[in-house]
DNA sequence: ATACATACC
DNA sequence: TACTGGTATGTAT
């Protein structure tokens, strides 16, 4: 049975569970027994049936790579080798080493942070999480295996004595502030990765740094207070002269100076330090000032691009750094004995497969690329190419925008319906939450569920129009849900996690003048007098996008830079962080601050950003597999099958996506609908739109007393001393894919009324032309030629040669 | 576009 | 008492 690839590190059981003692504190740990603990805790759980199924895929997957293999002939390899050589001259070419990069990674962050706020805990193994799951360890459990990523009850097993803290979020967050601040100041772009961790780009700051006199890199010891620190902030709103001054903590003596950086060098008891000009001194310098300030240690990486700053932050580990030098002797030397798995993009799966090649190190990564180029997808082999040569990311970019949102939870099982449909809806409703929160929209909801055997599935559903509240989300979720239960039939689903995502975002971009306008336009109140309509109308008239007139919330402002500092968990030692709300502004908006030649010592909430520093709140809610009561949700399954017996994706929602008040005003009548059932407001619309021009007169407008005059309507609004709020009004009318949007996709052809120019529908034309192809994608800019995208082995790569 | 897998923190 | 949550990306269909 069974066999075969084994490769070499073929140790009976789950390459998926073993131990990873790949990182820091792991070093020289009984594994053996450490792993034998594991799989006995495992053994015959429903996580480790699955695991196992996972890896029988892997292995087969891995099988057929290396029958691919064993196929390929010396001619095609000599010909992939060929090719391979030309891409490396290539890739020679564009190597650039004049950039210092620094990857700045806290000490077993969570832990450290618990560790200070409670000294007790300083000598005893402890981790952060719970008994399902933990974040991080501290060092002293990772002596027993203890490890991040790992459950806490199979840490107990390894370590008894394991204290085991709950995660605090907030405060963790708080610290990150502190150190992001301190990361300000040697690099405004900075790179934040997660709350503990960021790449920053040294080159500028090293040049200045050179002219800077030596008071300038003086800094001082803290004397004890731990939980100070948030007054001295201000010395790095000053641009730049005064921007790094010494930051004389405290300028009371220091009684009591606590211990200095364990670094060696010239730190003993002096109440201030001098640092050099170099990098190693700047870097040096900044893991110093992180340590007065929260009294926890840092270690970085040095090094010409990302890629090898990472790994060489982890070098020396725990409060150390490391730096390579920028010479391609240097970093093609340090590579080669690079474990390929050390590499940031190449995890557990892409390693096995590398290993079965024979690929451990990225020395082997390059003897074999032509070998890889075969059996790899291209953006597989060419990142492992870029491996090869020691190349990565040579500039640091600030956050794009987020592509997607969502949120997941994990409970005991759940396998009735009408829980899960309430379940369903919570879901939405978080996520609708942070939806508004940042102001987005998005066209396709996802639904995840995996069931109690592990097994993970997802539904998706995408919209011609995006939206973002609970209505329109869960609309679309219960559906996919509804969908999987019926199929299921008669068996129920038997859930152990169910998430709801949103993405395809409509972005800024896509919202064009004319889409804007009318979803604005739509969201008067009756409250407006005709006048003020016709003024709002001028104003936003098509060209000009006097985005004032657009409600905030509508526009995807504060889009980019937020949220999704990532959590810190998994293969990582320290990991984890916090999903939810973006913390992130502040920083962000002193940041802005800092680049702002004139300074003007503006008040906080200016500027962009600057006003969303608002929301958080939040106290941890509990991170792991907290939820598993029932939940009291109001709404239940009899609820949700009642609720709208019309096509649920489209019922309850609409083009311009989001609950609206009471009223709606009709694009086509100008009229009051006064409903916030948009199918009862789309109805209306197809009615003015088919016979407008036919039999004018009264509209009975829904379900209220409402009526008007189509005919009355545009006279008032022909009267209008301004053509352009008549051409609006006609470019309503008729622009049909606009509506068509508004309407959610069930329009009916128009009947264009009969009185109007060609002009007008032309011009009527062109605007929804413009509308529809703003889809754009702007990919990265090619910039640096080795990004640090494209990770991540296709497997299946490996038929596209052969077949 | 959808589904699934891999990866990172 | 039993293995997370959030995001991005790649691959296949």
């Amino acid at each position: 049975m069974e066999k075969g690839v084994a490769s070499s590190k073929g140790e009976g059981f789950l390459s998926r569970m073993a131990l990873n003692d790949n990182k820091a504190g792991m070093e020289g740990l009984d594994r053996d027994r450490i792993n034998k603990i594991i799989m006995e805790s495992s053994k015959g759980s429903r996580f480790y049936e699955n695991e196992l199924k996972r890896e029988q895929q892997v292995n087969q997957r891995i099988e057929k790579m290396m029958l691919q293999k064993a196929q390929i002939t010396e001619q095609q390899l000599n010909k992939a080798q060929a090719q391979v050589e030309q891409m490396v001259v290539e890739l020679e070419r564009s190597r650039d080493l004049s950039h210092l990069i620094v990857h700045v990674d806290m000490d077993a962050f969570y832990a450290a942070v618990e560790t200070r706020d409670c000294p007790e805990l300083k000598d005893k193994p402890m981790a952060v999480g719970s008994m399902s799951m933990l974040s991080t360890s501290n060092y002293h459990a990772r002596k027993f295996g203890v490890r991040a990523a790992m459950p806490g009850f199979i840490a107990k097993k390894l370590c008894p004595n394991l204290i085991i803290v709950p995660t605090n979020f907030a405060k963790y967050r708080a610290v990150s502030e502190e150190i992001r601040e301190i990361f300000a100041d040697y690099d405004p772009q900075f790179q934040p990765m997660s709350l503990d961790e960021a790449y920053l780009d040294f080159t500028e700051h090293l040049e200045r740094r050179q002219s800077w006199p030596e008071s300038s890199r003086t800094h001082c010891f803290r004397t004890s207070s731990t939980t100070k620190g948030e007054d001295q902030m201000d010395v790095s709103l000053e641009p730049e002269q005064s921007d790094l001054s010494p930051v004389l903590f405290e300028d009371s003596p220091s009684s009591s100076p606590c211990s200095p950086g364990s670094e060696a060098d010239g730190a003993s008891g002096g109440a201030f330090e001098v640092f050099g000009t170099s990098v190693e001194e700047a870097v040096r310098e900044m893991r110093f000032r992180i340590e007065q300030k929260t009294t926890l240690t840092a270690s970085a990486g040095i090094a010409p691009n990302t890629m090898i700053a990472k790994v060489c932050s982890d070098k020396n580990k725990p409060n150390g750094q490391y730096r390579l030098p920028s010479t391609r002797e240097a970093v093609m030397d340090f590579i080669q004995r690079l474990p390929v798995r050390k590499v940031s993009g190449i995890g557990k799966v892409s390693e096995k497969m590398l290993n079965a090649l024979g690929v451990g190190s990225c020395s082997h990564l390059g003897q074999q690329m032509a070998l890889l180029s075969m059996l790899f997808s291209e953006t597989a082999w060419h990142h492992l190419l870029e491996v090869s040569l020691g190349l990565g990311s040579t500039h640091i970019q600030r956050q794009e925008e987020r592509k997607s949102m969502s949120t997941e939870r994990t409970f005991k099982e759940l396998s009735r319906v009408e829980e899960q449909f309430s379940l369903c809806k919570e879901l939405c409703e978080d996520l609708a939450g942070d939806m508004k929160k940042e102001g987005l929209k998005g066209k396709t909801v996802t639904l995840k569920l995996k069931n109690v055997n592990f097994e993970v599935k997802s539904r998706a559903l995408t919209l011609s129009y995006g939206v973002s509240t609970v209505d329109e989300i869960f609309a679309a979720a219960k559906d996919l849900l509804k969908t999987e239960i019926d199929n299921e039939l008669p068996l129920p689903l038997r859930l152990r996690l169910m998430g709801v995502r949103i993405s395809a975002f409509v972005s800024s971009d896509d919202k064009k003048p004319l889409q804007r306008s009318i979803i604005s336009f739509l969201q008067q109140g009756k409250a407006d007098s005709s006048q003020g309509m016709h003024q709002k109308l001028e104003k936003e008239h098509l060209i000009s996008h006097s985005s004032q007139t657009v409600p905030p919330d509508s526009l995807p402002s504060a889009q980019k830079c937020q949220r999704q500092e990532g959590v810190t968990w998994g293969r990582g030692l320290e990991t984890g962080e916090e999903p939810k709300q973006s913390f992130f502004q502040r920083a962000q908006a002193k940041r802005l601050r800092l680049q702002e030649e004139n300074a003007s010592t503006q008040e906080e909430g200016h500027g962009g950003n600057a006003s969303v520093t608002t929301f958080i709140g939040t106290d941890a809610e509990e991170g792991v597999g907290s939820s598993t009561k029932a939940h009291n949700s109001p709404c239940t399954a009899a609820d949700l099958q009642e609720k709208d017996p019309v096509p649920p994706v489209e019922a309850s929602t609409s083009g311009c996506g989001r609950t609206v008040s009471e009223s709606l005003t009709c694009p086509v009548c100008f009229g009051q609908v006064e409903t916030t059932d948009l199918n009862v407001f789309n109805k209306h619309i197809d009615q003015c739109l088919s016979g407008a021009s036919r039999k004018p007169n009264h509209y009975t407008i829904s379900d209220t007393e409402s009526e008007l005059d189509h005919k009355e309507l545009c006279q008032l609004t022909q009267d209008s001393d301004d053509l352009t709020v008549f051409n609006r009004h006609v470019d309503l009318c008729l622009n049909q894919e606009v509506l068509h949007e508004l309407r959610g996709h069930t329009s009916s052809p128009i009947n264009p009324p009969s009185a109007i120019n060609s002009k007008a529908i032309d011009r009527a034309r062109l605007l929804s032309t413009q509308a529809s192809k703003g889809k754009t994608k702007r990919r990265d800019s090619p910039s640096s030629p080795p990004s640090k995208k494209a990770k991540g082995l296709g497997p299946h790569t490996i038929d596209k040669f052969f077949r």
